[in-house]
DNA sequence: TTATTTTTTGCAATCGTTTGCATTATTCGT
DNA sequence: ACGAATAATGCAAACGATTGCAAAAAATAA
């Protein structure tokens, strides 16, 4: 059926009665070929399903086209693997990525050895490296930066750093939710999520800076770190309500899905939402307008997040240095916080 | 700093002062090279942190320890790729992929051109295919299979097929499922979800097994096609309601995240779960029992799902033909439902 | 010690594309 | 029609690792 041995650029020139360079050139449209040469050349090479080798145009070209994506999980049980938020930001970037012509090699933090340049770019696996989150030490990804290897990490732009950080506004939105809850009424507003992380520190900043502004309870009590999973944040929940009551009105969570944790142990005890306790969610993911209540939160906007970190990785390549950049935030208001 | 020429095989050998095969064998570990010389190499190498060029050893080998991974969604709607049960797949098949000493190359399937075997294979940018979904059609699946591609799809095994598809017991998911419904009283179930698609199919047929089994209606009333998204659910069980009435009292859904969009729809209209009607979702996600209520739902073994995969794309590589595989599912009972 | 076997190492071809430069075909001006 | 300029093609050397086979070194036997 198929040729037992595949064609190569050299197979389809002896078929064309041509040089392997003619071939080459015509492929890619190189307007140093005759146009009726190259024309028939396509048409020869479609015909007999051609396709170049890539390992040996990359070795050639020093060029591989592919990207690696590094999940930099801060734990890798599954549950954190399971936030829809990642997904969807790796499916922005593998969009983004076919669309300029490179492809998404995924991997995850624990996986690869510690070396993430050696391994994937002195390799030749990959041209280039977008991590997804800073973890809680950025040690890896800063020895990534040392070397020299092109980089966009998404996490907190407002970092100071030597590589360039995409990421969302998050001190701005976690002031935008902690306001929002105060203009609804809210006095004693909890912050869950862990204020270690990068990240959440900005948004736990921005929260901080809400509560001030309004001259409310910003003790560290009102503070609740937990990971950043549902379960965790259900039983933190109702931990924290037994021993110590219902001692907030208000919560400003990390991420949707630690606001679906929440959300669910206040439910388990009849507590009204968002009468008695209103909920800030963060990240918009598909579902939040699904949660019942609806989910009052603040939207990410991966799609230009991914637009732009591609964009700012591209930049490396030309031996341009990219800079870090802020995304917009924006409220999205739903059911699960008081009309303002 | 770093070296503005990376270090090669040559180099390295020229550093030790030997030939490059002696390297070559010393850095793979094969003992026709004298252990200490062996040790020495390895050890120069960590020291220099050398990296063998990957392209260089696919073009030569031709083996490229990459398998692609494509997720074969019926629309590209944001949507549909935000399912975290998919992100759950991919998480656990690039885990066991790893493991094995391959890596995950993602894609989508309406990124690359149609045909999938010439571009992930014949140009060598993987030795392996691996399919999460059969989509509508199984045309552009068959074409890979037929091209004589080392190809592995997750969809319904029972299809019968000239290639190896690993997938839970959908007939016994929809049965068990529908049964779990029955022991708990309901009399008019819906089967939420489209009965078209191939791995749904399977699950409407236990689904309609169990409704005869038990004498009960299985009129196509019953059956509500839908995509498979949150929001598409929610709107439908809408639409149904507002023209029909609360014509059912337990709902089968294809899915956890189709589930939730029915749990919404009839908790808006304040109607009792699990009492009024009862609901079974599909998958088993993580914020499963997060749902409020906790959803009951059929388990689908990701974790099996992934290794078996692998392990029969593993099989092809070495020449063995590899088989469909049908994994157990598992009924989660949580409060969706009256208990049985 | 010398012949023979067994370990260790090195040589050199190969994988399939790409590309600077040389070469050949074509076109143009006069 | 003839040289000059231009267009189109081909040559051959990379890219860097792997591996069958030959060669050298070391170990063993006689």
């Amino acid at each position: 059926m198929a040729n037992d041995n595949k064609l190569t650029l050299a197979g389809l020139a002896k078929l064309a009665g041509v040089s392997t360079s003619t071939v080459s050139r015509a492929l890619k449209d190189n307007p140093l070929i005759k146009k009726e040469t190259r024309e028939s050349l396509q048409a020869l090479a479609k015909e007999h399903n051609f396709s170049l080798n890539r390992a040996a145009s990359r070795l050639r070209t020093q060029k591989t086209n592919v990207v690696a994506v590094i999940l930099n999980l801060i734990d890798d049980t599954d549950q954190s693997i399971s936030d829809p938020f990642l997904l969807k930001v790796v499916g922005d970037l593998n969009q983004e990525l076919n669309q300029k012509g490179y492809e998404l090699l995924l991997s995850n933090s624990h996986m690869a050895n510690d070396d993430w340049a050696n391994y994937f770019i002195s390799s030749s696996r990959a041209d280039g490296i977008i991590v997804i989150g800073q973890g809680k030490s950025t040690t890896q990804v800063e020895k990534v930066a040392k070397s020299g290897a092109p980089l966009v990490v998404w996490g907190a732009p407002t970092l100071q750093s030597n590589y360039a950080i995409v990421g969302s506004n998050n001190d701005l939105g976690g002031y935008c939710a902690t306001k929002h809850l105060i203009d609804g009424g809210c006095k004693r507003i909890l912050f869950l999520g862990d204020p270690e992380h990068a990240e959440m520190s900005e948004r736990h900043k921005g929260y901080q800076r809400a509560l001030k502004d309004a001259d409310l309870d910003n003790s560290i009590d009102l503070t609740l770190s937990c990971d950043i999973t549902s379960k965790v944040a259900y039983e933190k929940i109702g931990e924290s309500i037994l021993t110590r009551g219902l001692f907030f009105d208000g919560i400003v969570a990390i991420s949707d899905m630690v606001a679906l944790g929440a959300l669910k142990a206040l439910k388990e005890r009849y507590i009204n939402i968002p009468n008695d306790v209103s909920i800030v969610g963060f990240d918009d993911i598909a579902m939040a307008e699904l949660f019942h209540p609806a989910l009052t939160t603040i939207k990410q906007d991966t799609k230009s997040a991914a637009k732009i970190m591609v964009e700012q990785l591209l930049k490396q390549f030309n031996g341009q240095t990219a800079k870090s950049v802020v995304i917009d935030i924006e409220l999205i208001k739903r059911k699960s916080t008081r009309p303002t």
